[in-house]
DNA sequence: CAAGTGCCTTTATC
DNA sequence: AGATAAAGGCACT
């Protein structure tokens, strides 16, 4: 399967899926081998088109995010000399549109964790609890259905090396294989609206709603705030916060709630509807660049 | 190589 | 409301 991309529709495939959206993209030789809801497949990109086998293009287009139009949320988010370096540096990088459940678990799983730790904790999910496909004479394993996940014991789930994190999963998951909360659903609502609703899981708080709202449910204006992009706030746009919030994130203290909504809430005023894209941009820019310089090795 | 630090935070408890 | 502590364990230095 091939698919053209022209000028104005610039993608970074390596960008987009090596650095901490998704964690179960895993690169051999030069094609890129995921499992999705659609099952396993396989990617790589040449200069100007895309060429993918085992996936139908539609899927890819709306997985990848194709449709966002790159230059036109460009115009809009170059608001200053810092997000426009960063667009330079990682061109063709983007939003992608990843299952809502398998979102929302991995990021319930993400808390206070590093990306490679994620990674691993994921694996042993779907290994454990995922059903087993065939790619191309390699074993694969599907995400775990809420389901499964809700049917799982605390003691399983910690051997996944999620710690106290277990028991959130496992909540959540019983709320969902209730049919309790529709996420495919919350595609269609509001970003208010399906943050809000995303809240009530365990384990979820404001960072976890706006990351699932960004990475799987298309709310582009969500603008997730963690230490990269506290530390990136910090060094470039102190000048736009109140002095006494400025001051208090020099602190090495962790953000209350409060603090949390001003920082996201800056983001959207400051960079409007593709506030979500200024993020994973700056995101990646601080982590290049910042002093802690830990590029995942995957 | 051991020990220390940090991690795409949330929840419980004051 | 707002501050504070506790919560796996893994990866990296």
């Amino acid at each position: 399967m091939r698919i053209h991309l022209g000028a104005d529709c610039p993608l970074n495939l390596e960008a987009t899926l090596c650095c901490g959206q998704a964690f179960r993209w895993k690169k051999q030789a030069e094609w890129w081998i995921g499992v999705t809801e659609q099952g396993p497949f396989k990617i790589r990109q040449h200069t100007s088109h895309l060429e993918s086998e085992n996936v139908s293009a539609s899927y890819v287009k709306e997985y990848f995010g194709l449709k966002d139009n790159l230059p036109n949320i460009y115009a809009r988010i170059g608001r200053d000399r810092v997000v426009r370096e960063a667009i330079q540096e990682f061109s063709g990088l983007r939003i992608l549109r990843q299952d809502p459940w398998e979102c929302l678990v991995s990021y319930v799983c993400a808390t206070y964790k590093s990306i490679p730790a994620i990674k691993s904790m994921i694996q042993k999910l779907c290994g454990k609890f995922g059903d087993e496909t065939h790619f191309e004479g390699r074993s694969h394993h599907s995400f775990p259905t809420s389901t499964a996940l809700a049917e799982a014991t605390i003691a399983e789930l910690e051997q996944c090396g999620l710690g106290y994190r277990a028991k959130y999963v496992s909540g959540t998951a019983r709320i969902v294989s209730k049919g309790a909360v529709d996420l495919e659903q919350l595609r269609q609502v509001s970003y208010e609206q399906a943050r809000k609703e995303l809240l009530r899981f365990p384990g979820v708080g404001y960072k976890v709603a706006d990351c699932v709202s960004l990475f799987s449910l298309g709310k582009l204006e969500a603008f997730p705030v963690d230490v990269w992009m506290r530390r990136a706030i910090l060094r470039h746009y102190t000048r736009h916060l109140p002095r006494k919030l400025a001051t208090n994130m020099k602190s090495e203290k962790s953000l209350s709630n409060a603090e949390y909504e001003k920082l996201s809430q800056f983001g959207r005023s400051h960079f409007g509807e593709y506030a979500g894209y200024a993020q994973e941009y700056l995101y990646h820019h601080e982590r290049l660049h910042g002093l802690g310089l830990t590029i995942d090795q995957h």
